[in-house]
DNA sequence: AACTTCGTCAACCGCCTATCA
DNA sequence: CTGATAGGCGGTTGACGAAGT
C-alpha cells in the first residue's frame, strides 16, 4: 500500500513528535495560526506553524477543543433526547448525529454515549422502544400538529407555529443538500396530496425565521391522511435536518400564504 | 490514610473515501 | 485509469480524578 501514516516514526515529519495532551502554549500555537490562515492544509500546518505535532493531531484538536463556537458539558435532556433518536435512526454514525448538535463534536457525543447514553440504554430497552413511538394523529385543515418532539414542549424554548394547510394540486418535495449520500428526498406520495406543514420557529424574537421542518402530513383522495414525515426512519432524519428554505413546491401547487416569501419554487425542468 | 475500582474524556490508530496529478 | 495523498470517521486506549472499600 502506498500511504505512509500521518503520525508515523518513517515519515518525514514523525521524528520527536510531541505526543499526549496539549500544553496551553501548543493550543495557543494552532488557535493562532488557524485564526490567521484557516482550517485545511492539515499536513503542511505543524511546519509552517512551528508545532511538534502531526497534521492529524492538529486538526483533532482544533475541532474537537479549540474551535471558537463549541459548546462543552452539560449535555442538556433535550440534547440527550435527540442523540438517543438519531442513533436509532443512524447507529454510530457519530459525525452525522454531532451535525445535528451545534457545537457539539463527534468525539464528545461518542464519549457521552459510551460511557452514559450506551449504559442506559442497556439498562432500560423498554423506555427505548416506546421513546421512538409516534403519534399518527389526522390532521384538519389549519390545524396545530404536535410532533414527537413535543411531548415535553414545556421544557424547550422553540415556539411552534401554527401551520397553514396546502390546498395542493401537485406534490411537495423536500430537497435537503445536507441529506446523508444514498438517503432520498421526501416526496408526496404519488396517491397521496400534501395537506399540512409544520415548522418550529428558532427564536421567536427574531420573527419567520428559516425553521426546522417538524412534520409534514399527506392525505388521500378517500381522507386517509398520514405523517409522511415520519413513515421511514431515513426520511424522518432527512426530514429533520431540514429547513423550510429546502422545501420545493412542484409546479401547479398553489401558494401557500402563511410561508408564501419562505418557498422557492424550483428550478425548470427539476425530476421528481 | 492507602489502595483499588470505576468513570470520563482527550488523544491516538487505522481504515475508508474523495480528490488530484 | 491508476496510484498517491489528504481529510475524515469510528473504534480504542490510556491518563487522571472520583468514589468506594
Amino acid at each position: 500500500m502506498g500511504r505512509s501514516p500521518c503520525c508515523s516514526s518513517s515519515s518525514s515529519t514523525g521524528e520527536g513528535l510531541n505526543r499526549g495532551a496539549w500544553t496551553a502554549q501548543e493550543d495557543k500555537i494552532l488557535s493562532d495560526y488557524i485564526k490567521n490562515h484557516g482550517e485545511g492544509r492539515w499536513r503542511k500546518l505543524p511546519e509552517e506553524a512551528g508545532l511538534r505535532r502531526c497534521g492529524k493531531s492538529c486538526r483533532l484538536r482544533w475541532l474537537n477543543y479549540l474551535r471558537p463556537d463549541i459548546k462543552r458539558g452539560n449535555i442538556s435532556p433535550e440534547e440527550e433526547e435527540l442523540i438517543v433518536r438519531l442513533h436509532k435512526l443512524l447507529g454510530n454514525r457519530w459525525s452525522l448525529i454531532a451535525g445535528r448538535l451545534p457545537g457539539r463534536t463527534d468525539n464528545e457525543i461518542k464519549n457521552y454515549w459510551n460511557t452514559i447514553l450506551g449504559k442506559k440504554q442497556r439498562q432500560a430497552p423498554v423506555r427505548a422502544a416506546t421513546d421512538g413511538k409516534k403519534t399518527q394523529t389526522p390532521l384538519a385543515a389549519d390545524s396545530w400538529v404536535a410532533s414527537p418532539k413535543d411531548n415535553n414542549a414545556a421544557a424547550q424554548p422553540v415556539v411552534r407555529t401554527k401551520a397553514k394547510a396546502l390546498e395542493c394540486s401537485s406534490q411537495v418535495f423536500i430537497d435537503n443538500p445536507k441529506r446523508p449520500a444514498g438517503m432520498a428526498s421526501l416526496e408526496t406520495p404519488p396517491d397521496h396530496q400534501a395537506s399540512s406543514i409544520t415548522r418550529d420557529r428558532m427564536d421567536p424574537a427574531q420573527g419567520d425565521d428559516d425553521g426546522r421542518l417538524l412534520s409534514m402530513t399527506a392525505a388521500t383522495n378517500n381522507g386517509e391522511s398520514n405523517d409522511i414525515s415520519s413513515a421511514d426512519p431515513l426520511f424522518d432524519f432527512q426530514f429533520e435536518d431540514t429547513f423550510l428554505s429546502d422545501l420545493l413546491i412542484l409546479p401547479g401547487l398553489s401558494a401557500i400564504p402563511a410561508f408564501s416569501s419562505d418557498i422557492h419554487q424550483p428550478e425548470m425542468g427539476m425530476q421528481m
